[in-house]
DNA sequence: TAAATATTTGGACACTTGTCAAGATCTTAG
DNA sequence: CTAAGATCTTGACAAGTGTCCAAATATTTA
């Protein structure tokens, strides 16, 4: 990470940074992440090679602007106006219809990185911190039971389960049933607050 | 992965695989994964690279094989013994003690990889597929609500997850109260089964 | 034991990677 | 409009990567 890529970038910028994700994202409908190479991307996108190192590490580096400019359009703000019991809720509902929007790209994504797990696994890594945020010690129950960052990686695992395993692994099924799934595998946790929404 | 791991290896091979494995090892304590290269790995067992190469494709490929080496050293095919509903606490406790045994080497390696949070990523998927074979469809219960996938899956997440809180993000702890986490997030699935024990 | 077969080794190769510093170009405040 | 300051471009560099092949060594088979 050569940027802070929470500040805000000039004009020139973004349009090399939007050049760089543009010719990641064309490169991985056509091969696997690992097969593809910086020089690749250069050639794509018009820039000589020093310039992508100017703005990152590596191809990895890259992969993770493209996950946080992604993550960011997942507007999860406005759990703050709503009781902490259904912002899990919230939640699995922003992501779902997140995910849906852009299933076409990430299907032709994951054709050809299938066993290449660990792609999406810095998505699911910077998702998880923004649901830790949601379910701080003052807002999760059960937190004299069990400590309450456990509780918020399982709130964030098992969203992450259901969703994988509906857009990942292949599964056609509604939202509801989705959902029904997320229900039950959290039913102890707080059964009520969901199926009262 | 240039060769099966399961088959069995000669004399001569398990010394070469053996060498490179400690040579990693070392190499873990004193520096972040990405800094090795295979160059040092070579030095270190003083071994030449067209070796290394002939046994591994890269150094991911070796870290691969060490964790299908450790993981072959949780011993969890007892489960066939015990009833379905116990299998969950078998997994605990075999994962338990092993990673309580390896806790100082883990920690000297985890002191300089604390961003690679993906070096772990692929031990955790290794030990999913064999977690996922102890939860088959036809053991799973609720298997008319939720696609046994998913119920296999939350349960492997889910012990992970609390073996992850006790050994890799520092907190101290007994056995007693990480089953009792354990528990409480699994509670609605299966709160009898892991009582009765 | 000796020949046949397989594996290991060392060096050479083409390629990728990440860094650097000097120069070119774009921005923006005055 | 212009000059200072920021940003981008460029080619060269040292080091790492993965493959290949022929010679050396080890293992198996007759």
């Amino acid at each position: 990470m050569k940027r802070d890529w929470t500040k805000k970038t000039t004009r020139g910028a973004q349009r090399t940074l939007d050049a760089f994700t543009a010719a990641m994202l064309d490169a991985l409908t056509g091969k696997s992440f690992e097969q593809i190479t910086v020089n690749e991307l250069c050639e794509k996108s018009n820039y000589p090679r020093a310039t992508f190192y100017n703005y990152f590490d590596d191809k990895y580096d890259l992969l993770h602007y493209i996950w946080h400019c992604l993550n960011r359009q997942i507007r999860l703000e406005q759990y703050e106006e709503t009781e902490p019991e259904q912002r899990l809720f919230v939640l699995f509902d922003r992501a779902y219809d997140f995910i849906e929007a852009h299933q076409s790209t990430l299907n032709r994504i994951i054709k050809h990185n299938a066993k290449e797990s660990f792609l999406l696994f810095h998505f699911r890594v910077q998702l998880g911190d923004r649901v830790r945020e949601m379910f701080d010690p003052n807002i999760c129950r059960y937190r004299d039971q069990v400590p309450h960052e456990i509780i918020a990686d399982h709130y964030c695992n098992t969203v992450l389960l259901v969703l994988e395993w509906r857009f990942l692994h292949g599964n056609d099924g509604s939202k509801e049933d989705t959902l029904r799934y997320l229900e039950h595998l959290l039913g102890a946790l707080n059964a009520k607050s969901l199926h009262e929404f």
